[in-house]
DNA sequence: ATTCAGTTGTGACGCTATTCACAGGATAAG
DNA sequence: CTTATCCTGTGAATAGCGTCACAACTGAAT
């Protein structure tokens, strides 16, 4: 039904994540041997609107069928057209620490087309150890590791004195985006995408808005 | 300068948000001793504008002083008396594996209105245990203590297949908000609020949006 | 072949959040 | 006391995102 696919003009994040959210319910759908599936379908299991659905999915090269809906392997590829390098991209984490661990463990094998193939740390307790089958190195190397593996994203999981010199490191040496979990704003170049992982600001937010819901005692 | 703070109308997620992080910039100008300091500094070291800020302090009980800027002191009292419940709220980590011990570290003494007083696992190994401070108990006892410590908040760090059921378990104890950190949607009352933190979505936002601001090879 | 039910794709609209821009106010200097 | 400066608080304008609603379409049923 799609004719062409023009340049996509500046996409919303807010798209971008809800992509990603009806990729993850495409997997499921695919290992159910669910063949097609209909926007409504798909709003109600994210808790989206159908419409929302329709207008995010606009983004990617597809094409639903007025009457069958989408086809999900269609879908599925369409998405990850859209979404992920025809290469895949590497990823790296910065800090073993329990956070750092449990990153590992939570990305490996996860995304194909999003590898984590690398630690970071300093600490000579861990450095040269594999956690999760993943190699930790020590951050003096993360020059030539970034190099050779081609990692172009890292996940800053350090304390928040360490994290501006080690998102700088990571810069350095190629790293062209950063999920940050340290709790300080970093300033990066232009060239450069930060997205900030604000755990506190988060558990904030839900104690505030679970006292409203709440029996609004106090305020 | 400000008269009268009326009733708080439906107040934006974001404006919490950002309010939750001028907090906690505040915590630092305070340690350095800074007694005064304007929307515009309060802007720059934030990321937003100097309108914005203003815009979201109009939320909390404070009066900005035209030429000296904002008390220290003052607003961040005002930010606390708006943000916290007066007696503070308790919360439980749900899950203790490794993202679980990395939220009690986290959290460990970082807000005192938010102390995170037990963790919950089924797991033999570490149920009785003391995990930084905090007694982790087993799962059958998330009704006796979420009501003898009067927890009210909970974070989910469990695999998917048992974030639901952890999630109503703790709902029927009485917890009215859920940070949850497993990658699905809980169904909850609305008396509930649920924020989820979705590490996969962040992860492929980032990558997304770095390889937009890179060399854009590929797409 | 025709009708009908139910879906997609999208222009138009509406709402909410953010930014603009300025009146009003505080302080310091003269 | 008066002026100059530079801030806050906020109404108005703007922008960005999500929703509405409907024409166009598809396939099934008759």
């Amino acid at each position: 039904m799609r004719v062409f696919t023009t340049v996509d003009q500046r996409i919303a994040e807010q798209t971008i994540g809800r992509l990603s959210l009806y990729r993850r319910l495409l997997d499921t759908l695919m290992r159910d041997c669910v063949e097609h599936v209909y926007s409504h379908q798909l709003a109600e299991k994210t808790g989206f609107t159908s419409a929302q659905v329709r207008r995010d999915l606009m983004a990617v090269d597809t094409a639903g069928n007025t009457r069958r809906g989408y086809d999900v392997g269609e879908l599925t590829r369409a998405i990850d057209d859209y979404l992920y390098a025809p290469s895949g991209q590497q990823v790296a984490v910065v800090g073993i620490g329990n956070l750092g661990r449990a990153l590992l463990t939570f990305f490996s094998g996860r995304r194909p087309k999003l590898s984590v193939v690398a630690g970071f740390d300093v600490d000579e307790q861990v450095v040269d150890r594999v956690i999760h089958g993943c190699r930790v190195y020590h951050m003096d190397e993360v020059d030539r590791v970034v190099a050779e593996d081609e990692i172009t994203l890292a996940m800053l999981a350090v304390p928040s004195e360490a994290a501006q010199p080690a998102a700088d490191v990571c810069i350095a040496a190629g790293v062209s985006g950063i999920l940050n979990f340290a709790p300080v704003r970093l300033k990066v170049p232009p060239s450069v995408y930060v997205s900030h992982v604000d755990l506190t600001m988060y558990l904030e937010m839900v104690a505030f808005f679970a006292r409203q819901t709440d029996g609004d005692k106090g305020d």
